[in-house]
DNA sequence: CGATCGGTTGATCGGTCTCAATGCAGGTGG
DNA sequence: CCACCTGCATTGAGACCGATCAACCGATCG
């Protein structure tokens, strides 16, 4: 059976098996990396691909004084870096929020990988205009949904991504992120995201008990994140 | 003289004379697009790339009912769809904001390229290697900046920018988009983009005439952005 | 000449931020 | 074992930024 990533590499694109072979040859070297590790800083070059197999990282900018801007999460099965040229400056800083484990791949290799196993090279490509789409959605997310909506569209993203590489256990899910991860995913401040999160529990949207998130309806949670219902609807009755 | 198309490539990575010629065949045979016209739908599949050689469209999503969100734009030199792999979905739709001059290239010739042209591959990723970098800086500026430095941010991309292909006139550019545009751009109202734009104007940050826009200090703009004034501050004096 | 589109301005409303205080749990050192 | 501290969640009060609504203007165009 081959690790969460190349299980999800598997899964946006066809591989053989001695693409498969090849990936998880290079996945099994791995090390554990405690929380709150900075991986990659922002502006520095960065000469290796880092591959999550278990655990939390997230994806941020800075703004001189200001907050900071998550601009993803990885979650297991994700990586950075996956793609062919030469060292690039990082657009942004990874930092791991859990313990995690984690593959270190350089460049050199990567390379040698897109040039010549073409379906690896497919699955990068993939991977990457993955995260392309996802920016857009977040980008839309923060710049047209009201608070509420803009929440819920996250939680849901979230699940859906966890659900794929089975950390879901039926409708819940362990979301290892403070409420202050989520106001600068959000672009909202953690005391108003504690309000709107509060908000969604009291319209049955969702429920939460520390860490654990359970969604009772993925898709009413979707649907209202796409209205412009002014505030979270009351279950009928 | 390769076209800008060639010649925006030919800056973010080396390309050689039988690259460029190989190139500059493709994006020969042009085509004129009138204003308003939609290339590219979200959700419907895309087999081709359109190359933009003059002229200017953008790149948005829509949220249901509500307003769009502007997710990039494109000018003379950019292209979309420069990616290996299969056909994909299109994340957003693709529509001409002015008259423009543009090229297609088929999924089929791009992946020919991609896997026999390795100086142009590497061209390719580090195209979508900026796009991406595009809308991080975008989420970070939706996300975390207030309107006025929101909305200088952009004004200061889009003028580096277009210096980069020459479409600049000293410290003056043509922007052809409406205040609509820039508001579903920032996610902002059009009335306070309106308000902005004009203490923006006040406080000789910008001037503005019609459609011509007037920089006087570049860094100075860029430096605003950046900060945390809670309101623009004059210049000295 | 009316119609349309984009820009401009004023008034008001409300969503979200900020500030501040409190509580609660886990960890650490005495 | 207790005192303390730190990080995170929670709650209230008040201020403010930016949205919305509405009206008007000017230019362009058929």
């Amino acid at each position: 059976m081959p690790d969460v990533f190349v299980r999800k590499l598997g899964h946006i694109s066809e591989l053989m098996d001695d693409d498969i072979a090849r990936l998880s040859e290079l996945t099994s070297c791995t090390q554990i990396i405690k929380p709150h590790t900075v991986l990659i800083q922002e502006g520095e070059s960065c000469r290796s691909a880092q591959i999550l197999l278990s655990g939390f990282a997230c994806c941020y900018k800075r703004l001189h004084d200001r907050g900071r801007q998550i601009v993803a999460y990885r979650v297991p099965g994700d990586a950075e870096g996956l793609h062919g040229g030469p060292a690039r400056v990082a657009d942004y800083s990874l930092v791991t929020v859990t313990p995690c484990i984690g593959a270190t791949i350089d460049r050199e290799t990567i390379d040698d990988l897109i040039e010549h196993h073409p379906r690896i090279a497919r699955s990068f490509w993939q991977s990457v205009l993955d995260e392309r789409r996802l920016l857009c959605e977040w980008l839309m997310n923060v710049g047209q949904r009201p608070a509420p909506q803009r929440v819920a569209y996250l939680i849901h993203e979230l699940f859906e991504r966890l659900e794929t590489v089975d950390l879901t256990r039926g409708s819940s899910v362990e979301l290892p992120l403070t409420q202050q991860d989520l106001a600068d995913t959000a672009g909202l401040s953690h005391v108003h995201v504690n309000r709107v999160l509060h908000s969604l529990k009291h319209s049955r949207m969702i429920d939460f008990n520390g860490r654990t998130i359970i969604i009772h309806d993925a898709a009413r949670l979707k649907r209202f994140a796409d209205s412009c219902a002014s505030f979270p609807s009351r279950p009928a009755a």
